[in-house]
This record gives structure tokens, C-alpha cells and sequence, in this order.
DNA sequence: GCATTTTGTCAACATATGTTCACTGAAATG
DNA sequence: CATTTCAGTGAACATATGTTGACAAAATGC
């Protein structure tokens, strides 16, 4: 016969509010995901996490894992989904600011750049694990960066910019437009923090560049493609 | 007393020729090289997968390892400077190629997928763990393609293509064309291989993205970009 | 208020890992 | 030819991992 004294359910959050049984639940299962974010920033890419340092950082035992998700790549699905979200509500974020006529896009690459500070776990997640990780989780990002891609595509359709162009040359150039958005994430979120002068010159590299590209895109023209595909 | 049958020493090549010593041991520690690329190619990325697994791998015992690396970590640099040397091969071809005056960057896009295919391996690799990985190999990858981007932009200095520009403006414009090949080479060699429809698709987007940037590229003028810094 | 779910714990397992140490046998050295 | 060097072997270790099963206790359902 065992006595147990610490065992009034260990886990219990610092904000541990939701009294119910799902919401407790639920909570833990926050915690597991954000401690896999939290493992996943600094330095360990989601496939050589283990299930037991997922545990440990959150504070659990390791066989609690199995109530929330059957293996480690279900996680990761969740955590893409997680990420997802954050990047629409960014999208949203950029949307509200409506659209100011001068400097627009100085203007949504801070908006930018702030989310991604804000952020970091999750920007780190998606930027790296969208070419690395496991085939399962890359697909997945893979979709969500697809979808992101055309709702931005149709954002642009409906502020009426260049309303002329096709879809997918709209998409097109969205989709090089979110590229050098992950990358210049991944860049600046990889900057020692005590560097502040570093990270004025990447964000002004990284305006140029959106710049260059909504020149290009300004130029764009449906036949220029066409004309040289036959 | 042991008795030992099968020990004529084991790790024999298809193709050993090399018959000196040190040959020979150079040849093992290609083959730990080899065995990491191909174990990354499928799904594993590198700080996922183990010292055993490597030496299986290639056919070796474990403990052989440590003849020939301190531990994985140096292993990757080795791994991230091979993928290094491919890139620069790739650059000598397209610059051997010469300047074609007509539809240069369909032809040079040619060349770059046909190598990307030619060595999934080396670009899987550089694409993954650029953004992902350990953090000594995103340095060390990241400090190749800084390399390659300098030699890029020198290159067009020599063909004199906007030679009007300063060099920081140059180099901003090739780091954008090559995060942009890095990221249609991981999208290629992610697509399933019986699908030759999608391939023509990704590349024709492909094509379209680039061409868009220098689009944009003939269209920078310096001042744009100093104007609005002030 | 009793029975039932259900979330989390504990103990234990088979297996995989990184690393050590003493060794072998062929190439290099003299 | 005798000696030394050293790339690769084999056995063994401590530790870490994923997963199972039985159990506790709090929330839920009746």
C-alpha cells in the first residue's frame, strides 16, 4: 500500500481558471503544445524533439501525452493549425490598418515584423519546419501557406490592385511576396539579440525586396508570360 | 579466445579503388557523408537522425564513426560544405553557359533544375536545414549562401548588367532571386513523382517569379530606395 | 449518493542511443 | 623482416526513449 501526498493532479497552470473537467483539459493540452514551441525556438527542430522532453517541459508525465494525441506528428499537426491561426490573424491585423495611400508597404512590414516578435515561437515553427521536418508536417504548413497565399491574392482583388491580372498571376506574385515574408522571419528572429544595428540593415533589405517585388509586379504583365511560353 | 572469420576488414566500396590507407579511409568517411544525405533525403531531417543510424547506413560499426568525426555536429558542417561546393559548381555551369541574349533566364532556370535533379540530396539538405536544423548548421549554411550570393552579384558586375547600381542593391536583388530557386527546389523535389503535370506547373511559376524580380530589378533605381529612407 | 467516465500518475518493459575500452589485422615505416 | 600506426571491430555501459497496464481521484451522469 502506497501513500501519496503530492498527488492533488500536479498539473495545475499559473491562470488555471477553467474549473470544469474539458476546460482542465484543454489547458493541459496547451501546455503541451506550447511547451513543444518552447522547445522548438530554442534550437530543436520538431523531429528530433521527443515525446518525454514535450512531457517534462510541461510539467507532466510522460504517459499523460496519450489523452491529448496519439503520437508526436498528431502534435505537430496541431501545432501547424496553431501557426496557421496566428498568420491569419496577422493578415486581419494588416487588413484593419486599412490601406494607407503613401509608404504602404513600410507600413505593413512593421506591422509585420512586430507580429513576428511578438511571436517568434511561431514564425520559428513555421519557417522551419516548412522545408525540414517530417513529410506529414511539411505538408500540412505546406496547405496552410497555400491558403494563406490565396486569401491574400484575394484581399489584393478586392482593394483593387491590379485588378487586370488573373488569379493565378495575382497568386503568383502573393506567393513570392509570403517567401521572403518566412524568410526575412527566420533571418531576423535568428539575430543575436544585442545587435540592434543588424537588425535595422536586414529590415531594410527586407523592405527592398518587398519593394522590388511589387515593382516587378506593377510592370507585370499577363501577355510578357504568355508571349514567352510559346 | 575469440575466433574471428569475418573480418577482412568489412567496409569494401563498390567502386574501392583507391588503394592506400588513407584512401581508403577517406573513402568510409564519404561513405558516412553519403549515408546522412541519403537518410535525410527521406523525410529525416538532419539533428533527427542518429549516430547509428549513419553508421548503419554505411555499413560500418558505430564506434568507426569517431575515426573520422568528433560527433554528428561536425559531421553536418562537413555535410553543409559539400552542399556548398555543389552550388558553386552549379554557378560555374550557368556562367560557362555563357550570356544566351534571348530568354537567358528560361535557359538559366533550365540549368538550375536539371542540377536540382541531378543532386536532390545536396539541395533537400541545403533548403531544410537552412531554416531549420541545428543551430551551428544554419550558421554554417547560412554563411555559404552568403558566399554564393556575393559571387552571384559579381558575376553581374562582370556581365554589366545594371552596373549602375551599388553593390549592396545588387546583392539584395540576388539574394532575393536565390532564396527564391532554394524555395522552388524544395517544392519540386517535394512533389510526387508520377505527377509530371504539376512539375511543368511549378516550374512555369517558378519561372514567372524570377522573371518578375528582375522585372522589378531593371525598374530599382537607387533613389527609390533613399528617398524613402529619409 | 452511487456508479461511471476520464485525466493524470506510477511502475515497468523492451528497445535505441552515445560513448568507453580493449582488440585485430593490414598498411606504413625503419 | 620486425615494429609501429591506425581504421575498423565487438562487447559492454549508462542513459533515454516510446509504450503498456493498473491505479487514483476528481468531475460527471443518473
Amino acid at each position: 500500500m502506497r501513500v501519496r501526498k503530492k498527488s492533488e493532479s500536479a498539473v495545475v497552470g499559473p491562470e488555471a481558471q477553467g474549473t470544469g473537467r474539458g476546460a482542465r483539459k484543454q489547458m493541459t493540452r496547451e501546455r503541451l503544445l506550447d511547451a513543444a514551441l518552447t522547445l522548438m525556438n530554442d534550437g530543436h527542430s520538431f523531429p528530433s524533439i521527443s515525446l518525454r522532453e514535450v512531457t517534462r517541459e510541461a510539467g507532466v508525465v510522460p504517459t499523460a501525452f496519450y489523452r491529448h494525441f496519439r503520437d508526436m506528428d498528431e502534435l505537430g499537426l496541431a501545432l501547424v493549425e496553431e501557426c496557421g491561426l496566428t498568420l491569419r490573424r496577422l493578415l486581419r491585423e494588416v487588413r484593419k490598418a486599412g490601406v494607407p495611400t503613401t509608404d504602404i508597404i513600410r507600413h505593413s512590414v512593421a506591422i509585420y515584423l512586430q507580429y513576428v516578435r511578438a511571436n517568434p515561437r511561431h514564425f520559428r515553427t513555421a519557417a522551419s519546419e516548412r522545408h525540414g521536418g517530417s513529410p506529414t508536417m511539411r505538408q500540412a504548413i505546406r496547405n496552410e501557406v497555400g491558403h494563406f497565399i490565396r486569401e491574400m491574392a484575394q484581399d489584393m482583388r478586392l482593394i483593387g490592385y491590379r485588378s487586370d491580372l488573373p488569379t493565378d498571376a495575382l497568386e503568383m506574385i502573393c506567393s513570392l511576396v509570403i517567401n521572403t515574408m518566412l524568410n526575412a522571419a527566420s533571418d531576423i528572429l535568428d539575430l543575436p539579440a544585442d545587435q540592434p544595428q543588424l537588425a535595422r540593415e536586414l529590415e531594410e533589405n527586407f523592405i527592398s525586396q518587398i519593394r522590388l517585388v511589387f515593382l516587378g509586379a506593377e510592370q507585370w504583365r499577363a501577355e510578357t508570360a504568355a508571349s514567352h511560353k510559346r
